[in-house]
DNA sequence: CGTTTTGCAATGCGAACGCATCGTAAAACA
DNA sequence: TGTTTTACGATGCGTTCGCATTGCAAAACG
């Protein structure tokens, strides 16, 4: 046998490379060829360790939702109003993480319009995220109907996080927006 | 000469074929094949009438748009807040014309962020929508900063367009987050 | 030390792609 | 009526695609 090989690494390596290619150049610039010439290896190593494009892409897909998911996890504030603001702000590409991050994101979401087996794992995200937030808006301001302010929050930010990568609302505008909105929900909501 | 044909409308049907083979498999799935397939004409029609591929989306990109727009203006209502309440519905999937129109607007609004050529275009009709809805809140609601206020409830319907085509957000549901976002928005934004 | 197994690189294949070219039926025009 | 021009249908070309196959160097293992 070969030098033994960290499977799950290499794996890791070529799952980057797919989420470089899409926040290049969309969804439909990956190929086998294009991303082993990204990740700088030979396209028979990408064939190796994964079978067909579409577990490529679904590993992908994973790869970066669980980075999202473990950002999240990594944020800690003092108090529940500054770590849901924290959280809010952390869904925008206002930092290099999160700058890479937010075009694949909105190619897989987009993708998953046309596309049922993504949108099952990006409903559970979603559910996840408004029970969170949801709990955090409990412990702010407890009363109404924080589920519904909850949704209401992630839709928002969701479709902020669009405008910025269009180019539409800058960095500091949106973090304005988010300030703005947070309030109005928590106050008046 | 052979019949002379109705040259726009021969580009509507092909440019309309477009929009539904995007609304149905993505914008990936638009070939100069499938297109003339699902337009039920042959490949060298659609060659006659667009020079590139690049051209026949860029005519189905302005198509919806039109039409999205020309929806916008047909709305009328007694006063502005139900006038601004019917808009932001409108930009939601909720009845037969917009959920045809959305998944393609999804698809060219992802696109967007990788590709700058339909950035300039998005970027103007977001600009006019919020001078619009700016507008309309000043009418409702005098005072406070209308166009932040425009531009939290374009991200927010935005969104909420996404969630709702991806199968997160009923359409019941969703009439009453933006209710809610509305009045929010009016009584204390 | 030889065998075996692993990790790849290289190559080939059929299909689909965008686009160019060519041929032609037919109607407007002289 | 003859000519010209328009609107195509058909076909071919070169490229790229996903995927399968093959071959082989190297290291773990007996």
């Amino acid at each position: 046998m070969p030098k033994q090989v960290d499977h799950d690494e290499r794996r890791r390596q070529i799952g980057d490379a797919v989420c470089r290619v899409i926040a290049a150049r969309g969804l439909d610039a990956v190929s086998l060829r294009h991303v082993a010439a990204e990740a700088g290896v030979s396209m028979g190593r990408v064939q190796h360790y994964f079978a067909t494009k579409d577990e490529l892409l679904m590993f992908a897909f994973e790869l970066i939702s669980g980075r999202v998911a473990a950002r999240f996890g990594s944020i800690v504030a003092d108090d529940p109003a500054k770590h849901l603001r924290a959280i809010l702000l952390e869904l925008l590409p206002l930092n290099a993480a999160a700058r890479a991050e937010a075009p694949v994101l909105a190619a897989f979401l987009a993708q998953a319009v046309v596309e049922p087996r993504l949108g099952a794992p990006l409903r559970q995200g979603n559910t996840e995220m408004v029970a969170w937030l949801a709990g955090m808006i409990t412990a702010v301001r407890p009363g109404g109907d924080p589920e519904r302010d909850a949704m209401a929050l992630l839709a928002f930010v969701d479709g902020l996080m669009l405008q910025v990568l269009i180019g539409q609302v800058s960095q500091e505008a949106a973090v304005d927006l988010v300030d703005h909105q947070l309030a109005s929900v928590l106050t008046c909501g």
